[in-house]
DNA sequence: CAAATCGATAGCCTGGAGGCATCGATCCAG
DNA sequence: CTGGATCGATGCCTCCAGGCTATCGATTTG
């Protein structure tokens, strides 16, 4: 059996006459003829009764009738899902990114995505920097966004948003009305950290602040995550260093204070492979282009 | 496109590698190879990213497998149906029934068939033996369930169910404890009938049953429905003349006493076209056998 | 660097799809 | 009732395309 018998025989069903359907084939009657015999040797079973006067469909006719208007509609609906596929509009990207966007960049793009490309899901994964650089080499995600990456072999990086970082103050704080400070005036607070092991990133940065200022900041907690981290400040366990977009979590009992150091800065990255060839990765990417996707965002860049 | 370039590329996809694929098929590796090129072009997109050393699917083409395994099975499926349509395992019916059926042959005929046929759909329309004659001779209905309906040229009679008629009494009637009585008794009864027009079948067996008694049935109360007739009967409007199986309603207040003339009776027929090509209308006539139909039944035959 | 692996390419061959002519059955007009 | 028209089936021929063999070229491996 062949697709050929199948659009042959919605054809003579739905013309209920060889000569008429012939002609809509573009056939001659003889070969349609010829076809839809073998189509009925290959089922083994009559699908049309038909005199010199009148054609009709059996009830197998029309049982086989309606799966192969399914069928073909079906490949048809195949053929579309490919090349959109392939055009990047339709598809799946695995998308990995370090907790701190998933209150910043995330919402947006996520959203922005949906409504450009709703066909392509997003795969979302939360996971450090770290992890990402070997899922991305390994092909477990397409896609990663970062903090503060260096160029990686095989790996492309794209700048999405450079920020400030701020002191996360208790309200009551003795600084919290200051406009800007220097890191060298943290000397003396104890600190609400991520934990070093699983975000060394974050722990350095902090570290190089503290270097650069001549003291070693002190770690009076250690927090998993952002919210518990400024709870832990709200709740005058110490202060802590954030990355800008942080500061869109308001919580409250909190006040953010920019730190002034030339160094005192985070960089998110788009990370991807050089030699990707999910076609929905692009369009990802290009919604990470600053000027794409903070148009609606109250996320300001430095 | 046709079927071939499907199965090939799913063998393709599954074993991603050519040389075992065309193996698995029969076909030589070039054949293959050809094949899905042409496939692709046909598609318009890249489905398989091929180096000498290693066959993988695109994003595209594993869109696109999803929807060929779905239309080969679509496909199969409609084979399949076809067969068990043409041999009577699957379809439908169209039944046409008088309404005194729905109470005693029918519902035990309807739960045999689906046991048996569950493919087989049973549409059911009530409609008098009169209305089943036209529409079996233009192809509206398969299979009629009729009463008492003489030979009709081009259609096919089989006698299911051979009734005694009952005289309905109100349980405080003074013939109610008779264990049998013949029509002429019933004289001077008020009757509770069918009406003329709409059931002219069962109107003339109650003349006919009088013109033999020597009387003609005074009608008190005409009723549209068999429930209606017995609940008026109850209410002593009158006495009604009823096939046996019409006993199986149980309606409180009614005896019921069989009429000895030995033309006091009614006979149901399944009624179908002589040239009939449906292939589930067998089935259901075979079923309509008295020894297949009344196993479990409590109607007793006369 | 030689050998092995594997998909792509080239060229030939044949089966089968399509075309034309015709048959045979059925219906209808006169 | 008969000749013509309609329409699907059949027979035969042609030619394209799918399959085969041989070979190439790229890549990996020992």
């Amino acid at each position: 059996m062949e697709l050929r018998h199948l659009t042959y025989f919605v054809a003579v069903a739905e013309e209920l006459h060889f000569g008429r359907a012939a002609e809509r084939l573009l056939v001659a009657q003889p070969s349609l003829s010829r076809q839809i015999r073998q189509l009925e040797d290959e089922v083994g079973v009559v699908l049309l009764e038909r005199t010199s006067r009148r054609v009709e469909l059996t009830a197998a006719g029309r049982s086989f009738l309606d799966h192969a208007v399914a069928t073909l509609a079906q490949l048809e609906e195949g053929r579309i899902a490919a090349r959109r596929t392939a055009s990047g509009l339709a598809g799946q990207v695995r998308l990995g990114f370090v907790a701190s966007v998933a209150v910043a960049v995330l919402p947006d793009l996520v959203a922005a995505h949906r409504r450009l490309r709703p066909e392509v899901t997003l795969d979302l994964r939360e996971m450090t920097t770290e992890a990402q650089v070997p899922a991305l080499v390994e092909g477990r995600i397409d896609v990663g966004l970062a903090r503060d990456l260096e160029p990686v072999p095989g790996l492309c990086l794209q700048p999405v948003l450079r920020e400030g970082l701020l002191v996360a103050l208790p309200a009551g704080h003795a600084l919290r009305a200051r406009r800007r400070l220097r890191f060298a005036e943290l000397r003396d607070q104890p600190f609400v950290t991520l934990p070093r092991d699983q975000v060394p990133r974050a722990w350095d940065r902090l570290w190089t602040l503290g270097r650069r200022a001549g003291f070693s900041p002190r770690t009076a907690q250690v927090a998993l995550q952002y919210t518990t981290m400024l709870a832990l400040v709200a709740a005058d366990i110490g202060v802590a260093v954030v990355p800008e977009s942080v500061r869109s979590l308001r919580s409250s009992g909190v006040r953010y204070v920019p730190i002034d150091d030339p160094d005192a800065e985070s960089v998110i990255l788009a990370v991807s492979r050089e030699d990707e060839c999910n076609p929905a990765v692009p369009g990802l990417l290009h919604l990470l282009d600053r000027d794409q996707l903070l148009d609606d965002t109250d996320i300001t860049a430095t």
